[in-house]
DNA sequence: TCCTATCCATAGATAGTCTATATATACGCC
DNA sequence: GGCGTATATATAGACTATCTATGGATAGGA
């Protein structure tokens, strides 16, 4: 993280899966919520973000679609499969217990 | 991150100089400290913890000193230099940002 | 016509973590 | 006296995920 951190290393599958929840979308669409939701302060590369689509599919997570957009574009929508909404469940949970964990550690208070 | 994160990555610096700003210790007890304070989520690997420590005494923000453990066993004291608390002041205050943008990105609330 | 925003994707560099290994000693227990 | 465990430092190599840089294509507005 010393230069320029725009995401938190393993934090990028859960945001890409807690954005399809939402609704199906093309790669492109899920960066642009992820910045804007995220007010600027979180990017997904373009670099991180297909190769992370990659994963996903590869282990079945989500499932991806050619369609047009509403602005007549040839565009991959993306969409949770059910091991995916279950799997976001799980890294969630994960999340949310070292976020804690972490806190405890910063803390004043000593052991 | 798919198997077994110990820690979330690029958190590590930050938890080593938040435990030497309580107090200098060595390597050993830096890592028995965030195991304890973390309620045993958050485990530092060798392999992780010494690299770290270097990094961190190149840059100047720790310094480190050959002393005797209460026990009597030799061992290297590190703590922090004035610009490590600086530096510290300023991971806390990024890794605050970005735990708040992803905490809105996790939101039910659409854009 | 040109420029910008939209859209996909990959190769290679970089960085940070984990696994495995090596070394050494204090101390308690049998 | 010998053994096991906890204490203590450190490095090499593997692995994974991110970023940088690049390439290509098209819609629509100026």
């Amino acid at each position: 993280m010393a230069r320029k951190p725009e995401l938190m290393p393993g934090t990028l599958d859960m945001l890409i899966l807690r954005t399809l929840a939402r609704a199906p979308l093309h790669g492109y669409g899920i960066a642009l919520s992820i910045k804007r939701l995220s007010d600027d302060v979180l990017t997904v590369e373009e670099g991180s973000l297909y190769p992370a689509l990659q994963r996903l599919l590869v282990q079945g997570w989500v499932k991806a679609e050619w369609k047009k957009t509403e602005t007549n574009r040839r565009a991959r929508y993306y969409s949770l499969t059910v091991a995916g909404r279950k799997q976001l469940g799980l890294e969630l949970s994960q999340f949310e217990q070292m976020i804690a964990a972490i806190g405890r550690v910063l803390q004043d208070a000593d052991a």
